[in-house]
DNA sequence: GTCTATAAACAGATAGAC
DNA sequence: GTCTATCTGTTTATAGAC
């Protein structure tokens, strides 16, 4: 019978490693040196289990992709929701655990961060993101969203809507220096992280609401 | 009488250099031999005009707080709005020229990507972001909410619903890749930025009139 | 103010011992 | 698998001519 593990893989360390430092940091902006160091191991550890920085990179990429889509699958009841109430009722446990990690949890910091950063980088991890990520999550939102309002999954104001409450959630977490002090909030904890839950889901409620009606 | 000056001064050249470099590939992504290359002069001249390239970066943060704060301006009535209504009106017209600025104008993704980039390297723009460009503006909006439902200005839900807004607007920059992928769109034209104009104008509108009622 | 040449530090990758 | 030492190229900053 084994314990806990105390000593953690070596490249799940390095990963860990990379999600913290590139996302506080950026990718250039992070050396090899630094990745090792907070990994407790050397550099030549990084080029053997990743074959180089850029791999590691990608694997931190994967790293977040996976725990995300597992997240929301925890939330997806196992049978699709048969009635509007629990297709809205799904949606708005989605959204209230999708802001507790990304505002509420301080390791996503780093995690939401990197993530953005590889979007604005251009590189092949939009190609990842969108095709093993966000188009599965998003479609499976939308075909809530249409159980939910009687509309048409595909339809361009249920995508599009999707995407503006993805984008409150995520700036609650990037601007989050902005309006903590705004706010004159000391930080945000689990009470504000409930206010900003709360906030999401009225907004979520009045949009489906309208696109119940017009 | 001169004409149209055809050679730009060499400091904005820098800084423009800088905006789209350092949006593109981070400020440690971009090496000074790059930023001198697309100004068309010599790495030493950074260090003449700016200090440095730290001193490079500074001047860029505080030449987009400006525009910003001028295009938000522009759209300001001189006198304050006597109505709910006027106010209202107000708040819809900044909103479109944001979205307009934000996500129709292709050069500001460069802008966006550096400032959001400046947010999360937790240096000293955060500070110059909140003190010199936010918080004004945030204010001035969170007055024209007042004066459009009836609240008090500092009320929480009205300082959180404006974060909200402005998160959207910045995802639909941000996320343009995803988006446009997901919807169907070869890019965000004119008339695909309309259409999100619209549903940022309609999820404002319905917030408003919920912080009328209840 | 502009520019070239160079200095001093640092980067990522890797060879080879263990 | 792990680690040290080192190779090769690149970085920013700057000295000094014009």
């Amino acid at each position: 019978m084994t314990t806990t593990p105390q000593k953690p893989k070596t490249d799940a360390s390095l990963i860990q490693a990379g999600l913290q430092l590139f996302g506080r940091k950026g990718f250039e902006g992070t050396s090899t040196r630094e990745l090792a160091a907070h990994a407790n191991t050397n550099v030549a550890s990084i080029a053997y289990h990743f074959g180089g920085k850029a791999g590691l990179r990608a694997a931190c990429v994967k790293s977040v992709a996976d725990l995300i889509a597992g997240l929301l699958d925890a939330e997806s009841a196992p049978q699709p929701p048969a009635t509007a109430e629990a297709a809205q009722n799904q949606i708005e446990r989605m959204v209230g655990a999708l802001v507790r990690l990304v505002v509420g949890t301080p390791q996503a910091q780093d995690m939401v961060t990197f993530m953005l950063r590889e979007l604005t980088d251009q590189g092949d991890a939009v190609d990842v993101i969108y095709a093993e990520f966000l188009e599965p999550r998003h479609r499976a939102i939308c075909d809530l969203w249409a159980k939910a309002t009687g509309r048409d999954p595909e339809d361009e104001a249920v995508k599009l809507a999707i995407f503006a409450m993805i984008g409150q959630i995520l700036y609650f977490r990037v601007a989050q220096p902005l309006v903590a002090r705004r706010m004159g909030w000391d930080g945000i904890g689990p009470d504000e992280t409930r206010r900003v839950a709360d906030l999401v889901i009225a907004n979520l409620r009045d949009t489906l609401e309208r696109h119940r009606h017009d």
